[in-house]
DNA sequence: GCATTAACCACAG
DNA sequence: CTGTGGTTAATGC
């Protein structure tokens, strides 16, 4: 952990870039940085939470527990606020946050973050920006996976991989395992599995260890947009 | 009816 | 943790 200095941290988000040096001191003061490994839970379904996480540096899987299965509602990576609308909409966590590689967080105090935005305008129009644009690509997730079959719903899923994680690269590590992966779409790890060795089998991706290459972008568009 | 889709089960690397 | 094969229920033509 160590001594922690808020005001020339490399990672800051737009949010915090609007704080003034004096909120950035208060913000140092309510802040505790905490590193995981890949793996390791950073909060937990059910649990009670006073604190909103920042992710610095890492990948981390949202991820709910529901009726019969598990759910990974997002992957979101650094730099990203993760526990706005579980730590303020209630006390307890309403979902889970789990490393996906070694991850640097921030946790920081909900009073704190709470005067953060009754007093900075500018800090509060970047956090509701961050979640807006959250909440439009759930909407499109929601519809995608309720409407696609199985086919467009995985090319789905490697593309949010691909875009969302690692910035439009066509070649990426495929951080989630196979079950990981059908939680992500809705969909059993058989299914996940046969798909992408028949996508593999089409030439359409390449799959070497954990790494996977697409290979073929225009068809899995297609097959990402006929379902 | 017959075909397709995808989940569930079982078993093997 | 993965890949495969068989079985099965639901849905569509």
């Amino acid at each position: 952990m160590g001594t922690i200095n808020c005001s020339i941290c490399d990672f800051k988000s737009p949010a915090t870039d609007s704080l003034s040096k004096r909120e950035l001191d208060h913000l140092q003061e309510n802040c505790a940085q905490v590193k995981f490994k890949t793996g390791e839970i950073i909060f937990k379904q059910d649990a009670l939470s006073s604190n909103i996480v920042y992710i610095r540096n890492g990948i981390v899987k949202l991820h709910m527990k529901g009726p019969d299965r598990e759910s990974i509602l997002k992957i979101a990576k650094a730099p990203a606020y993760l526990g706005i609308p579980t730590t303020v909409g209630d006390r307890i966590n309403h979902y889970s946050a789990t490393a996906l590689v070694d991850t640097t967080a921030c946790f920081i105090d909900i009073t704190a973050f709470k005067e953060f935005i009754h007093k900075n305008g500018q800090f509060a129009y970047e956090i509701i920006l961050d979640l807006c644009k959250n909440e439009l690509r759930n909407f499109h997730r929601c519809v995608n996976m309720t409407q696609k079959q199985l086919n467009g719903r995985i090319a789905d899923g490697l593309f949010n991989i691909a875009d969302n994680v690692f910035g439009g690269e066509d070649e990426f590590m495929m951080i989630l395992s196979r079950n990981e992966f059908s939680d992500l779409i809705g969909s059993s790890r058989e299914s996940v599995s046969r798909v992408l060795t028949q996508f593999h089998d089409e030439g359409l991706i390449s799959m070497v260890g954990k790494k996977i290459k697409i290979l073929d972008r225009e068809t899995l568009q297609l097959i990402s947009k006929n379902g």
